[in-house]
DNA sequence: ATTGGCACTCGGGGACTTCGAGTGCCAAGA
DNA sequence: TCTTGGCACTCGAAGTCCCCGAGTGCCAAT
């Protein structure tokens, strides 16, 4: 029981804390919390939590504040997710089913994320390689040149122009979309090179080599990763946190954010849907999020996800909270991903 | 003669000040600029200029800075662009020579300029209503589903799914594609409205519904400004000022950031693209950028520019080669689209 | 018109003090 | 063995005081 009460004591600190911005002393904590016992006793927890590195005092006569490993005891067993409330769920709704296209819902979706959570929040493109092929549209522009268009289920379009060895007709141009769209469409992404390996052998080899130059374009625009894109929102929450939060200057995490690749890597963990993912302070691989904590998950079907959103704050940020708006965000999204 | 010493003493305060960030006094003048006088003379001439308002002290007994005023006549009478070395030249062409596509340019053009500037560079994407029309490609996704995708002559392609109110058949597609290829393509896109107006009226009235519902969609997609877009670069860049720069906090230049529309109307005034536009403090007509100055120009072909480009950051920059940057870039850029 | 001289201002920074929240430890009590 | 009240101690924050010096405005002399 005395463990359990330290816990107690660990849960009411990271409380305050999140909702103070103070260090929490001893006294101050035995007032908003009715633990049962004197300071004198809650001092003695802490003393043992300090001990197993749960909190620290930022100069020897100051209260006490979680470090990143106390955010961590917190999130995994302290406090579980906070659903957002019937009024929030309506607004989400509302918000995002009114969004046209693709780019639209996953603009709507990072500024409303922002706006819930006051913390700068991402969102990750639908992944290409997790798609599948709707439908892939040659564009004759020039007798050189083919504008190829990719389009996937979930509606996103990707394009790129291609540069021929030799001209083209109108003709072949049809019978070629005809053969691609024939082969992969319908198919999810990850599998389009094995599909299209054997395209170039069918046609007749005065055409092969302006087929092979498609081919590897349709393949560079699935496979190539500088396709995944991610959208960012609230940056301009960063500049509202106090010098406690980011030590110093928030540049180190802007930088990042410019970084969409460190950005991506977030999202790497991300296998389901079901599950929210944190990652606290330290725990983040690149240097310049060390003083960042990340909430993040998986949207789309639940089984496969398409592709990851979450938001990024200082270390002390109310965790439950920010769990349940990602969440609930995350599945609403996914619904309409569905549903369009 | 005692006039132009005193706009010599006013260039000189503006280039101190810029340099060292702090308030520069009539002692370090005379020693860092050989003006030929004493002190006092410059002390003279800085009353001056303080009541004409170009110039203004933090606090009585500190040194003078430059005010909005102050540096709006330094940039229109006492500076002129400092063109780029030789080297930045050569680095900017190198850069932006290898992108793939429009995307890849402009994203590569905004790194660029925020990298070379040190401040947050906006890049406003080629306007649609300022291009032509090179073709516009109806995919047909399901009975009633078309998918509109909109190529115009500087590779910007925008897309729209289209929910008909009949079916369609493939053929009546192809017989729209082409009616619509023959009517716009190559045109303006700020003529399409009037150019489309009587399509439906030439075909038969069976699927006349749906080809309004097409004809709309494009021109939605043409017209709606909503559809113009920025990239930005270099946020982290803000970090980097000092208190003095922005009072207070950063956080209404972030906000302003975020609305894009705010940006958007930053190259409201665009024109052309060779004159560069310098909008300081108090000049900007957004509130949040009071503190900020942004150098901006227009980007394309000479006469008639595409769309613009800037640099943003504190009132306290180095005009001249934030125009020298931001105009070179622009030429570049604009040389590479015209090639592409 | 320019200049040297001079008295004046005022913010920044260092030294010093006070204040109080918070701590650790101990001995007594349950 | 755990809890608690008591107590001495620590140390940063904030206030006060003071000095220094960069910078100013003004004036009389050139």
């Amino acid at each position: 029981m005395a463990d359990d009460r330290r816990l107690d004591v660990l849960r009411a600190i990271v409380e305050d804390y999140v909702s103070t911005n103070e260090p929490v002393g001893s006294k101050s904590l035995v007032e908003r919390h009715s633990l049962g016992v004197s300071p004198a006793t809650v001092r003695n927890d802490m003393a043992a939590l300090e001990d197993e590195g749960y909190i620290t005092q930022p100069h020897t006569s100051a209260g006490r504040v979680p470090t990143d490993k106390g955010y961590r005891l917190f999130v995994d067993r302290l406090s579980s997710v906070k659903p957002l409330s019937p009024p929030e769920r309506k607004a989400i709704e509302s918000f995002l089913r009114g969004a046209v296209d693709l780019d639209d819902v996953v603009r709507r979706t990072v500024r409303l994320l922002a706006q819930l959570t006051q913390q700068v929040a991402v969102v990750q493109y639908p992944s290409l390689t997790r798609s599948r092929v709707r439908h892939i549209e040659l564009v004759h522009i020039s007798d050189t040149r083919l504008l190829v268009v990719l389009i996937t289920d979930t509606g996103r379009v990707e394009q790129r122009t291609v540069d021929l060895p030799g001209a083209i007709a109108e003709d072949d141009v049809a019978d070629l979309r005809a053969r691609l769209n024939n082969r992969i469409a319908g198919h999810p992404l990850a599998d389009a090179a094995a599909l299209l390996t054997d395209v170039p052998d069918a046609v007749d080899l005065r055409s092969r080599a302006n087929v092979v130059a498609v081919v590897s374009t349709v393949l560079e625009t699935l496979v190539e990763q500088r396709e995944e894109r991610v959208v960012l929102a609230g940056t301009a929450n960063l500049a509202r946190t106090t010098p406690l939060d980011f030590p110093g200057t928030i540049r180190p995490v802007l930088e990042a954010l410019e970084e969409h690749v460190v950005l991506l890597r977030l999202f790497g963990e991300v296998t389901d849907a079901q599950t929210v993912h944190v990652s606290i302070g330290e725990e983040n691989v690149h240097e310049g999020l060390w003083t960042a904590s990340v909430v993040s998950t998986g949207y789309g079907a639940t089984d496969q996800p398409l592709a990851g959103l979450g938001v990024l704050g200082p270390t002390r940020m109310d965790y439950p909270g920010m769990m349940g708006a990602v969440r609930a965000v995350a599945r609403y999204v996914g619904q309409i991903l569905a549903e369009g």
